[in-house]
RNA sequence: GCGGAAGUAGCUCAGUUGGUUAGAGCGCCGCCCUGUCACGGCGGAGGUCGCGGGUUCGAGCCCCGUCUUUCGCGCCA
């Protein structure tokens, strides 16, 4: 035998190898120990394959001291199974190796956590013990599809001619955004570098410097509180940027790349192939949300008109009260079931809201006499329909063009503190009767978000998202509009109710960049200090350039189909942003604080 | 920083109105079992009920505090 592990892996092995002899070697997977006939299924990262021993096998004696997780080299015949006793689920469950001899690798002691099964643990353990997580076939698979779709961005980024760089890691604090990691130069007492939030600004001098189409799958730090889809600490982005580049270019350039990207991993879901442009504002009236989840076919209209002045005392007095106050209103179709309209209230006042307004629809009943005389052919349920009378209710209805058993919801109050919670109503109706399509990946670009928006905390105007867009109208814009009607060429792309992209096309001209940075209260000298690498780029020749970022995080996320990015990475650290195996971060040694010229001011406790 | 949820055996969980010695499955240890694939059977070990305090004759259960994990808000150009 000439290999000193294994001739085969554990997921080779077929009926056409029976008769051959064979080495593998592999974890215990599980064992099944019948007295005289004994089968271990031996598991690698290919697959699994189940070994037999009995008496007389001269491996028996070993076989029978096995435990799970070991780590074994097996010797043995590959034969057929019995007849009545292959297994159909498993690739290799038409044979099975009959050992002849088996070397113990390494013992495992008792496991803080099963690799075989498929039930939740802790996620204290499973951090701690990510070594044996890993080994579980779910998020096995899922790490390995992240790294097939790395690959496949990688190699998609290439072939449309985008060239990979490396920008660096260890950087300057940008002002702007998220908290910066520090790291303290030895050389420099008293000064620190940065890790990078994103590439942003190199990829810019890279245009400035005539790349072109510039890609990289880029490490970016912030030291920002999680979610769920947010990662503590570092994640990855697909960054990427052009030159001479509209936004229309950048989305028909990188609109094929994440529909094939989604195409070739989907599964058994669907892909949508239609990409809506939503504007941002839209976005929030019709979905309550700048990431809306387009599987969800419901859209919110506003029927302000129909409940002002109505005997509704609720919602139309706090129209008169404030030309600023809007009632939306949340269509549920199939929806119209007193049940179910209560559920709707109750899971509104759990959430802080005073209630649920709805109206619901069912067919007409003529044999109820206290029925109002409408002449429709339906009847209209629920306190509001009382109040609001008969007319405004058809008016209503046809508006949002509902029928009878469907139901309609409203909020009411100034849209920019409600829209969140109707779009969480529309989640909510949008999954209970079943509308949103789970099995199907809905992509859109949300366009046209506003350049500068209203600081309540600083009571000044800032910049919206991105302070390097360009403003849509140039720097006319910034000299005549009201800079709160300002859009700017800034865009997201969203799915399924997250957002997986976000970009821009950049302001290039140094005169315009300081002109937005003046409305936002920034003086030129200031722009020059803290962009100065990127304002002398701009002074000697930039082109007009764009580009965006995916999360690639959030991408691998989707295709696995799991809701929380622990699940797609191989290392992640917990909530509270630590590593738990490597346990970082940790205390550094008096030494290196001494060469770092640092004294640590700690709190008190 | 704020709010919700969870914390009982190595792991997943149950534990009634506050009442005898805190249970089950998996795992572990021992014995039995020649065709299983979540093998099966018998027996055993294993517990500071997260931690601290309080109420009570009596607390896993009630109260207060605290820690840990998690979800959300703030935050994330």
């Amino acid at each position: 035998m000439t290999h000193a592990y294994r001739t085969h892996n554990c997921g080779q092995l077929r009926a056409e190898h029976a008769g051959s002899t064979t080495r593998i070697s592999g974890w215990v997977h599980r064992v099944r120990d019948h007295g005289g006939v004994l089968f271990l299924d031996v598991r690698d990262h290919y697959g699994l394959t189940q070994v037999v021993a009995d008496p007389a096998s001269p491996a028996f004696k070993v076989v029978e001291t096995l435990r799970s997780e070991w780590v074994v080299r097996i010797d043995g015949q590959v034969r057929n199974r019995l007849a009545g006793t292959e297994n159909k689920d498993m690739p290799t469950g038409l044979i099975e190796v009959y050992a002849t001899e088996v070397e113990v690798l390494s013992q495992a002691a008792e496991l803080p956590l099963p690799v075989f099964g498929d039930l939740d643990y802790p996620e204290d353990i499973r951090l701690k013990y990510r070594f044996l997580d890993l080994r579980r076939e779910k998020i096995h698979n899922n790490i390995m599809t992240r790294t097939k779709v790395v690959s496949h961005l990688r190699n998609t980024m290439n072939d449309i001619g985008f060239s990979e760089f490396s920008t660096p890691i260890l950087t300057a604090s940008s002002p702007e955004g998220a908290r910066d990691f520090l790291v303290p130069s030895r050389i420099h007492a008293g000064k620190f570098f940065a890790l990078p939030q994103a590439p942003q600004q190199y990829k810019q001098l890279l245009m400035v410097a005539g790349f072109d189409k510039y890609f990289q799958i880029a490490p970016c730090f912030r030291d920002e509180d999680p979610r769920a889809d947010r990662l503590p600490g570092e994640f990855y982005q697909l960054d990427l940027e052009m030159s001479f580049v509209t936004q229309d270019e950048l989305f028909a350039t990188m609109e094929p790349v994440i529909l094939e990207l989604f195409n070739t991993f989907k599964g058994d879901k669907t892909v949508r192939a239609d990409v809506p442009r939503i504007p941002h504002s839209e976005a929030l009236c019709k979905y309550g949300s700048d990431k809306p989840d387009l599987r969800n076919p419901i859209e919110m209209q506003a029927v302000t008109e129909h409940f002002a002045g109505s005997g509704f005392k609720v919602f139309a007095g706090m129209i008169a009260a404030d030309p600023k106050v809007e009632v939306w209103a949340i269509p549920a179709p199939k929806g119209g079931s007193r049940a179910f309209c209560d559920r709707m209230n109750s899971w509104a006042q759990k959430e802080g809201q005073p209630g649920l307004g709805y109206i619901y629809f069912t067919p007409a009943e003529p044999s109820q006499e206290d029925r109002p005389a409408t002449g429709h052919d339906y009847d209209a349920k629920g306190p509001i329909a009382k109040n609001i009378g008969p007319e405004r209710v058809h008016a209503i209805k046809n508006q949002l063009g509902l029928k009878y058993d469907d139901a309609v919801f409203f909020v009411a109050g100034r849209p920019e503190k409600f829209y969140r919670f109707a779009g969480d109503a529309r989640t909510i109706v949008g999954k209970e009767l079943a509308l949103t399509k789970e099995n199907e990946f809905a992509f859109a670009w949300i366009v046209d978000f506003p350049f500068y928006e209203w600081s309540d905390e600083d009571k000044k105007v800032d910049f919206g998202h991105n302070p390097f867009s360009m403003p849509q109208g140039g720097m006319k814009a910034l000299q005549e509009q009201d800079p709160l009607t300002i859009k700017a060429f800034q865009y997201d792309m969203v799915c399924n109710g997250y957002e997986i992209a976000s970009g821009s096309i950049r302001n290039h001209s140094p005169e315009t960049m300081v002109k937005a940075f003046e409305i936002t209260g920034v003086t030129k000298a200031e722009v020059e200090e803290r962009f100065g690498g990127m304002y002398r780029a701009f002074q000697f020749g930039a082109p007009p350039h764009g580009g965006m970022a995916f999360g690639v995080d959030r991408l691998v996320m989707l295709i696995c189909g799991v809701n929380n990015l622990r699940e797609i990475t191989l290392f992640p650290m917990n909530q509270q942003a630590q590593d738990l195996l490597m346990g970082a971060p940790n205390d550094p040694t008096p030494k290196q604080l001494r060469e770092l010229h640092i004294r640590l001011n700690l709190p008190e406790n």
